[in-house]
DNA sequence: TTCGATGACTAGAGCGCTCTAGTTCGAGGT
DNA sequence: ACCTCGAACTAGAGCGCTCTAGTCATCGAA
């Protein structure tokens, strides 16, 4: 049926090992013969069988990765790791999460195929959980942060991040500043101490934590209660973009405008927030670097390094035009 | 290392192959083995390994998908294949195309690993190359019509998704509707038609296609289009949800009020239409049936059954706020 | 008693590779 | 002439499974 390794040995009148060492490219074949077996393995259509070759290899040189299928921020997460993988000569295999599929099922589907590393994006599991799973194979949690850990942290340094956007809102002149909390989404914790650290910093007594969560219906529970409190906060933090997409439209549906009524900041730079009619504030995250974190730390684990302190990259302020100074 | 086949016969005091018969769940072992086998399997921590299973059984039974990782409706396509290939005892393989990994490399990928069937969502690739991939690999095509076609397709009965939103616009008073064009977008050309078709049946003359996308991004610009044209139209119908949410922005933004001044649909039924705060009239489709009929269509293939027609799901009309009759 | 039948279990080849431990051979040194 | 050495190549044993073609009791029927 399909064409293997002996076909292409048979026709070219070598060795399968010959066809393994050039395709493996490593040395033992002359020029000559090298390009003679990759001209009969190109027009006999010839490509290696990598289950073939990972059990042959006797390991896989596969990272697995969870992610959850409807967060665009993953997706980037998703698009950077492949390009971060490339030129290692790693493989990444994905398994979603979804409302479906738990992140235990996507972890063992990922062991079930022998995934040397796994890297979970913004894992909901608990830590005791992150811990059993380290122990049975290397294991980069990114996008979270994880208390007593064992297991390997490549984040996006959210306490500052928090703190450069209060900062920047109280630079304006706000002093009645709110915040959209995270609740237990990976990141709002920091967040929130970011936020807290700057308030007390600038001197602003008036902490004000509005509850949310990480999606554009946290976003309109949020406004609502915004628009419920008074005094009013005259400056909003939330917890990400979607969050602040579902305030903004919550509160402009009220009447309020932005920016001069209220100013609302994002998080994580998605897409929506670049676009010209919506410019929202916002604090990016850096995908490519917190990609190639992960993929390098998941690979050296998996060749056996000790597991070192965890990474943190610095998130920038992305000021666009939902902040102004108060009205 | 990891525990294989072997430990496990050993520790039970049975054969490889009797472990094999109770883990692939086949007739051939009594009740009393079975339970000690798995008891024992339980024990040592053993899974199977899916590769090497794969090379054993001398197929995969996998079916490889590839989906552009940033659209929010394949990440519900997603969702819903992991959904509706579970009870079929298949495997689903993800190879996302992103900016910086093209369609090709996606396939390949997934023929690498000798899936026996691809199901491509809303792919670019032109209909040629989906021949030649066709002729290789069992492929079922998603959310795209293929004109000449060999491969399979499942796709919404946009044609019929695009008349139902005009319709439900010129029951409404409207008679100056206009329709963002998706341009090469998979469903462009049906939606156009579906349009064409109502707008004629409806004694509607002022055919007005304006060039858009399917991002957020040409919603904006299409937004901009629109506000130039006079005499303005009542009623938009946009090229999918992501491009009525610019659109949206836009307009609201040069002080068009909506539904009163412009009534907008979309088309997806994304998460964001159903927002409180968003609640975009839009156009149903059913990620449900469409992965279903593609799995489904998929192993078919793969078993060898003969290729069937397109198959066309029908969408539905979902009406919410931003449709309302004409100023 | 013999003879299938049937159920429970096993031996071992095979899947398409990798990789170690060779073999072969021609060139260069003495 | 002989020896050595390295480059080019090959044999064959795995990897962890599946699955066909058995073997071996046991049991009811003729």
């Amino acid at each position: 049926m399909t064409v293997t390794m002996e076909d292409v040995a048979r026709e070219a009148g070598v060795s399968r090992a010959l066809v393994s060492i050039v395709f493996r490219d490593v040395e033992g074949a002359s020029t000559a013969t090298r390009e003679r077996v990759r001209e009969v393995a190109d027009r006999l259509g010839y490509r290696p069988d990598q289950r073939a070759r990972q059990l042959g290899r006797r390991r896989t040189r596969l990272v697995g990765v969870t992610y959850a299928v409807h967060l665009p921020f993953h997706g980037e997460l998703v698009e950077a790791l492949y390009a971060a993988a490339a030129p290692t000569g790693w493989d990444v295999m994905l398994s979603p999460v979804t409302a479906r599929r738990d992140e235990t099922t996507a972890v063992e589907s990922l062991l079930d195929h022998r995934c040397e590393a796994v890297v979970l994006l913004g894992p909901s599991l608990p830590s005791r959980a992150l811990d059993l799973l380290f122990a049975r194979v290397p294991t980069v949690v990114v996008a979270r942060s994880v208390p007593r850990r064992t297991v390997q942290v490549v984040r996006t340094d959210d306490a500052a991040g928090a703190r450069a956007a209060t900062e920047h809102l109280r630079s304006l002149g706000h002093r009645r500043i709110a915040l959209v909390d995270g609740g237990r989404a990976p990141g709002a914790a920091e967040r929130r101490r970011g936020y807290r650290a700057a308030m007390r910093a600038g001197g602003l007594d008036d902490v004000a934590l509005v509850p949310g969560g990480p999606t554009e219906h946290d976003g309109e529970a949020a406004g609502e209660a915004l628009l419920a409190t008074s005094p009013r906060p005259t400056a909003v933090l939330a917890f990400n973009d979607d969050c602040a997409m579902g305030l903004l439209n919550t509160v402009r549906g009220a009447g309020v405008r932005v920016p001069s009524d209220l100013s609302v900041v994002g998080y994580d730079d998605t897409a929506v927030a670049g676009l010209r009619a919506v410019s929202l504030t916002t604090v990016g995250q850096d995908p490519d670097a917190l990609a190639h974190l992960a993929v390098t730390r998941a690979i050296a684990l998996a060749e056996g390094d000790a597991a070192s302190a965890e990474q943190v990259v610095p998130p920038h302020l992305v000021v666009r035009s939902t902040t102004a100074p108060p009205p």
